[in-house]
DNA sequence: TTTGCTGCAAATAGTTTGCAGAGAC
DNA sequence: GTCTCTGCAAACTATTTGCAGCAAA
């Protein structure tokens, strides 16, 4: 199996946190769940993920409220936005920066696979066509171990 | 600036109607046009710009009918789609395979960036994954030299 | 107390679909 | 003549927004 890399959990939610008084916005206990969700969970959830788990704690918060905050987490830069247009974005607030996914095509599970020449690539391509690259999306579609055997 | 491989349009014409005969489809005159659009277009058009392009030729094509005709290419493999989940897929009918993308994010631009290191990219996930890697999709984002010194 | 946040419901935007008539073969 | 395709309008789905009450600071 691939290495994978996370942060310690309880660090990202932290960092958010900060990044929430820095701004000025309202510690509120909807707020400070999804943050928590999205700095700890490892399967890159979407946003009905996030809402589905948090019915448990907070029957009544609605998915406006989802969307709302993984907005503004998003503005303050703590967690990557997966876009799909077949719709269903996924988040990762674990890793924050662009990195490659890896995505199984069945299960729709997502996984971090460790790159080495990505950075290289990203140099060549600048150098080569003299756009200043900002940012980069790498997505492998394919199926996974698990649903191979299967 | 960067080389950029193109086929001959025309032959890349004549692959998609080859394919709506061989698929017992009609080859009426909007299924035409948009295939004609999509094979000589080097824009990565949308589906907005293919209805506009066609506007003169023919006023009443509805829509729906642009969408119905890239669906058609599309499941045929004889066209790629580049969804944003922002809106607005773009498509390479000159290329229908997965090759990397160069997107200029003020003028929106795609050009195709030659990289000759991806395909040992994609064998390094799958050894390291075990993922049985099915399709890939690399975008940078950047801004373009033009847009860059205006 | 003040101001921003939440829940609800309605609005939005891109895309898809049902249907009846038109047209390819 | 048959059966698919088209144009239109309505439906759909994920997301966003307006508003009135609620709660954090």
């Amino acid at each position: 199996m691939i290495a994978v890399a996370h942060y310690d959990p309880e660090k990202r939610f932290a960092a958010i946190v900060q990044k929430f008084r820095e701004s000025r916005h309202k510690l509120t206990p909807q707020r400070l769940a999804v943050a928590r969700v999205l700095a700890t969970s490892e399967g890159h959830p979407g946003v009905d993920a996030i809402y589905d788990k948090l019915q448990d704690d907070f029957p009544t918060m609605s998915l406006a409220t989802v969307y709302r905050n993984v907005m503004l987490i998003k503005s303050l830069g703590e967690v990557l936005e997966l876009g799909f247009p077949e719709g269903g974005n996924r988040y990762d607030g674990n890793k924050p920066y662009p990195h490659p996914h890896l995505i199984c095509m069945q299960c729709k599970k997502i996984i971090d696979p460790e790159l080495a020449s990505l950075k290289d690539l990203t140099r060549e391509v600048m150098a080569a066509s003299g756009f200043k690259i900002v940012t980069h999306r790498m997505d492998f579609f394919g199926i996974c171990p698990d649903c191979q055997s299967r």
